[in-house]
DNA sequence: CGCTTACCGGTAAGCGCTTACCGCAACGCC
DNA sequence: GGCGTTGCGGTAAGCGCTTACCGGTAAGCG
């Protein structure tokens, strides 16, 4: 009821306590439920604090009680040539980053993002940055290299995405081998195709290496022939996609029957890049991706892909790492299942399937 | 090189200084670049850093220093009913915080992002915990009733994005008036277009004030016909706005010439609801919207629409509550000017402008 | 060669909060 | 009515860091 504020000072909970005329222990023990304070102390308190519009330092909450309900998420924002449709919509980091938040406003952390680009090379000082102010850290593929994610994993919690798990890191990723097994045994056997090709994610990517051997392994089991290689080295992005088609094309070089990407955005450049050319898909030329990001299924035709359960994804990479900051520990490697999504770039039509 | 960590404890500052042989200040010197170490402590203290893998801790920092490098962002992310294309979508929201982020990082600031639903009514309590782990706030639109942003204000910087400005509080916005009025001119004049109505926003949110209000003088301004009110009541929603056309088809009512919708999404349910009429546009009916968000001029047809500047706005926004954090004063009010995006939604066609 | 000046680096206080610990009041029992 | 018990509420320590302040050493100068 006296001044209402010591004008610019900042408003503590000494200020609070005077102004309710207890001890600031009270104001703590009522902010914070703990305790049993008698029902006038609880209510003078309350009073107080809406009256000034009292609002607890974070900062020093955290110090006190070693804990800051802060999660960081680093992640790379693609700088790279502008593509149709690409830098739109909502991608695969998007949908987990988005799982991430959810998960997380259900223990009441929030959620701290910090995008970095390809070409910065002060990746390790913003990682190390947003560590300080958060509990524990959340890693998207190919954010750092493996020894860098171990020993920063000696410091604080560490959730590495779509990697492999590192010494001391805990991992989330989903099941590659059998989603892009499901897939080729789908062109190969349902469809009948006998060549496929690999497009490529970034080549220093677990999930692009894992999905690219389980192509190989599953086009031999088979007997189809398995197209691989620095001719079909996409880079996970549209424009990647599109580079190799084109490439391929100039050269005059025969394409595969089928041709399989490393993940959704790679499938919408190469199948821009056969458009262009008229080339029919999947009549000449079978199209599949990875990841089920939301708009592929609007695409012409919708993409056949292998969904990962991104926002699930997110989600699971918070409950890991919140797990390991309140009890110490957490799964260290956590796999997902995946989903093949048939539709019809595979060459499958609206209603049912049927060979090409 | 003693014994790397102390392990389970915490690494402090003192761990590092007693590994270095110097003492926590200057430790802290070195990290911050203050005064001027000998060379000889500087590369112990470094040499110490990296070993032990020392990350300061943000809120000792924070604490001690009385600035956290950390802004909230706050903001409502739509679980209303889904509709293609919308929730897929990098939206309004989106690229201002995009914006909000290359800002920050440009002063070292990460960002603490919150979202929370429509349905959430404790809104006002998320945004306290943030604004208690932030230095500052900024508020999407409609996020809390304008006293309680007054209130807030008094306690941490705000700044609202799209709002009015409030007192206390900073606000950046874009020019509503000026862009609905060249986009109703344009309507009116270039294609003679009589009858307009406006299919609002939600009707708490400021923005939807003030471009209802500039559509309606300017109509008048030209003698066109404006309809408005409860049967043309939207929620800038691409559903919201696909319920108007339909509940005025299905009352067997006419269609003016030309509908003019709050935002883009909105537009986009409209659009959407006249093709499954079988209605043409811009042939039958013009369609316009307002954001220019990503999508726009991908629809069919593409989207006349009023641009904002998103990223800048989002940019702006951090900038003046850094000013203000940083020196105690920002800008009260910020107005970013607008831009017509005239394309084909409106009657005129890719090639140049047209009547209808 | 001794004293002043300069500068590096250490000690300690304090940022705002939580909480262990303790004092004290009120109540109940014998 | 005296003493034990219960439990609310206050005092103070301490979280990890920055920095004011000061002491000590070395360099500069008379």
């Amino acid at each position: 009821m006296r001044d209402v504020k010591k004008l610019k000072g900042t408003l503590t909970i000494y200020d609070v306590a005077s102004q309710a005329g207890v001890s600031i222990a009270s104001v703590s023990r009522v902010l914070n439920g703990q305790g049993s304070p008698r029902a006038n102390t609880r209510e003078r308190v309350i009073r107080a604090v809406q009256e000034l519009g009292f609002v607890p330092d974070g900062a020093a909450r955290a110090l006190s009680n070693g804990l800051k309900e802060v999660v960081g998420v680093v992640f790379r924002r693609g700088e790279e040539t502008h593509f149709e449709g690409e830098d739109e919509s909502l991608l695969f980091i998007d949908v987990i980053n988005r799982g991430i938040d959810v998960a997380a406003q259900r223990r009441g952390f929030d959620v701290l993002m910090s995008s970095v680009g390809y070409t910065d090379e002060k990746v390790a000082a913003r990682i190390a940055s947003i560590a300080g102010k958060a509990d524990g850290v959340i890693l998207h593929d190919r954010m750092l290299p493996s020894a860098a994610i171990s020993k920063l994993a000696e410091t604080v919690p560490v959730v590495t995405l779509a990697g492999s798990p590192q010494k001391g890191a805990m991992n989330v990723r989903c099941d590659n081998e059998a989603g892009m097994r499901a897939l080729v045994r789908h062109l190969v056997k349902d469809h009948g195709y006998r060549s496929l090709a690999y497009v490529s994610g970034r080549s220093d990517s677990p999930d692009n290496r894992s999905r690219q051997k389980a192509f190989e392994q599953e086009a031999a089991a088979h007997q189809a022939t398995a197209h691989t290689g620095p001719d079909w080295q996409g880079n996970y992005s549209a424009a990647g996609g599109a580079k190799v088609v084109e490439a391929i094309l100039d050269a005059h070089r025969k394409l595969p029957r089928a041709i399989v990407c490393a993940n959704d955005q790679t499938a919408l450049g190469v199948m821009h890049a056969l458009a262009r050319r008229r080339i029919n898909v999947p009549g000449d030329v079978a199209v599949t991706g990875f990841d089920d990001v939301p708009v592929a299924r609007h695409l012409h035709p919708p993409l056949t892909t292998v969904r990962q359960p991104m926002q699930e994804m997110g989600a699971t990479a918070f409950d890991v790492l919140y797990s390991r900051i309140s009890t110490g520990h957490g799964d260290a490697d956590v796999v997902l299942p995946v989903q093949l999504m048939v539709r019809e770039s595979c060459g499958c039509t609206a209603s049912g399937r049927s060979r090409a």
